[in-house]
DNA sequence: GTGATCGATTAAACCGGTTTAAAAGCTCAA
DNA sequence: TTGAGCTTTTAAACCGGTTTAATCGATCAC
């Protein structure tokens, strides 16, 4: 019943043609006579004739296809706020061409490889995003080998054969503190993400650079993971120095959530005792109480921005420029006050 | 330098046999004498063969490959702390067996059944996941028609000719209820998803029979949206009833959290003023101020049950029963408490 | 010794496209 | 009239597997 699709074979019957000269017409191939082109290009349409991307992967042995792996600690349910909206953003682009996502969610490190060797491997893929970039990403190396075209999310810290789609995290964190300094602050503490990753470490630097434009040091530091119970533990810290901090900037919005919490358990009113900031702008940022002050970027255009750049690494006409990103900027609400003089 | 892969004729040349009978010792087919058999295996080993999944699709037509289409809208950078576990699950059974997961995250219903449209038509995958069923979910009567095999994530309320994967909402709605009448709460709200969606109607069709259970009526029943927008609009008009719930049970975590933040923001105290339950056990659930009783689920298995279930309905033989997981369970945390005489 | 039977193996077709090399048709010059 | 030089078209090989039908060789009955 399902009646087969028409293949490349009934559209040359139907033009009465043969199935090269299909292709040629199909494909704009030059070196057919325009009538010819037209009468195939009828009879295609007439048939609802539909390229077979199986027969096409085959033959010109590619996936059509763009691969992402996720490294996530499922114990932790971790979902970031990003990578839904950057995936559809991603998928607009797929969506014209005809291309898939592959997606794998992995584990650990070892199964990271192993889900890009796979890909690679079983030829799943044309290339892949390179996301949570680390310092010295053993990805960068395993790609090269691989042979595996991609793109990284944001510049690696070492020489990187691939290009980069950078949203740039730093002027967002220079506002942050900024605006905390303006209202005040003095004693402003940080809680990082694990210092392996680039974009956890461009936040603290960029931290702790405007903090010294301003002539100031952190009145804390701590390096902690990106998940809520790293940030419980962090802010627990921080409150119990000598000199509590009176603002907290949190490399993210999952920790400063979680921190805010803390804080609240400790008896702290936030932003009367203490401001505190987020930085991705998820989805609760704006719902908790007090609403969270945060750093906001647009992973959906990060996705197309990536998607359509990785295409053209593909496609390899030449060399592929880097593409900058408009830099995720501050987001203020009712978690950071001026500074009550005590 | 990338030496080319060596395919099947490779291995034949090197065990000294024709493809076909290389083909037929690879599958297992019989008819082939043990020892030729080892022969080529042994040839094949030597060699590193790997079958070209692109060869293979074209010829046995499928895909290795299984698709699920998420519909969000990214204005509201939701992201599911189900999704994330619910596709590592999937993967893990896919890895084995050498598929890989199509994922696509459209953002309204019309992109979604031109996902599916794409899907099927591209041949991209054997079999999709359905997911976040509705009431006469269109897409059962899409996927009938487009013939691509699908499991559904629960069971769907009308005829299905698909085999469901389930786990129960309903028990551990119960347990919430059960949970606060015990603790001496007598006037209990609902914050409900979508009436659209099977689970969200589940859930507050649960809230009510067991408050009904008791001689009780709901002290409230908003029905919202499942965002933490939707969460605080329905958490203030219940407070402004005049007659107040002492508790408020939300379909969801984010609901929760964010009606978490609208009841501190209205003055009260959680969980003295009023007790807060959720569904999900995301991530902050455990970390927000007061930690948030809620309903855990297995995101992991529930992936993995569904995958195999697919796998099982597309390898075809015979018909596949439904699988039944274990209920999600109440957690309870900090943000239900003993009633208050006042 | 001949033919039937059966197990092991192979050659060739096939999946649905792309691509190459050759052929066919046409124009034009010598 | 021949053929050189184009343009247009086609036949066939190819991508790397699977599958069918045929073949080969050995065993067995008669």
């Amino acid at each position: 019943m399902a009646k087969d699709r028409p293949t490349i074979a009934d559209v040359a019957a139907r033009a009465g043609v043969s199935k090269g000269s299909v292709s040629f017409a199909l494909n704009g191939r030059p070196g057919l006579a325009q009538a010819t082109v037209d009468r195939i290009l009828a009879a295609a349409d007439e048939l609802g004739w539909r390229p077979s991307n199986r027969a096409r992967s085959l033959s010109v042995s590619k996936a059509f296809a763009l691969g992402l792996v996720l490294t996530r600690d499922p114990a932790v349910l971790t979902s970031d706020p990003f990578f839904s909206a950057f995936i559809a953003g991603v998928e607009s682009v797929l969506s014209r061409g005809g291309q898939a996502l592959v997606l794998q969610v992995v584990t650990d490190g070892e199964d990271e490889v192993a889900g890009y060797r796979r890909l690679a491997r079983d030829g799943r893929v044309d290339g892949v995003f390179l996301s949570d970039l680390r310092h010295d990403d053993p990805r960068i190396d395993l790609l090269s080998e691989l042979g595996l075209p991609a793109v990284t999310l944001n510049r690696p810290v070492g020489a990187s054969p691939f290009p980069a789609v950078c949203l740039d995290d730093r002027p967002g964190t220079v506002e942050v503190v900024e605006h905390l300094l303006q209202l005040g602050h003095r004693r402003i503490a940080h809680v990082a993400g694990p210092p392996t990753f680039v974009h956890a470490t461009a936040r603290a630097d960029a931290f702790v650079a405007t903090l010294a434009d301003a002539g100031l040091e952190p009145a804390g530091l701590e390096i902690s993971d990106f998940t809520a119970a790293g940030g419980i533990e962090a802010t627990r810290k921080l409150l119990a120095l000598e000199q509590r901090p009176t603002a907290i900037v949190y490399a993210n919005d999952r920790m400063a959530i979680a921190g805010l919490g803390a804080a609240q358990q400790a008896g702290l009113t936030v932003p009367d005792d203490l401001s505190i900031a987020g930085f991705d702008d998820s989805e609760l940022a704006e719902f908790v109480h007090p609403g969270l002050t945060t750093v906001r970027a647009d992973p959906y255009a990060f996705g197309e921005a990536a998607a359509t750049t990785l295409n053209q690494l593909i496609d390899g006409s030449g060399d592929v420029a880097d593409v900058e990103l408009p830099p995720a900027r501050l987001v203020v609400r009712r978690s950071t006050a001026r500074l009550e003089e005590s």
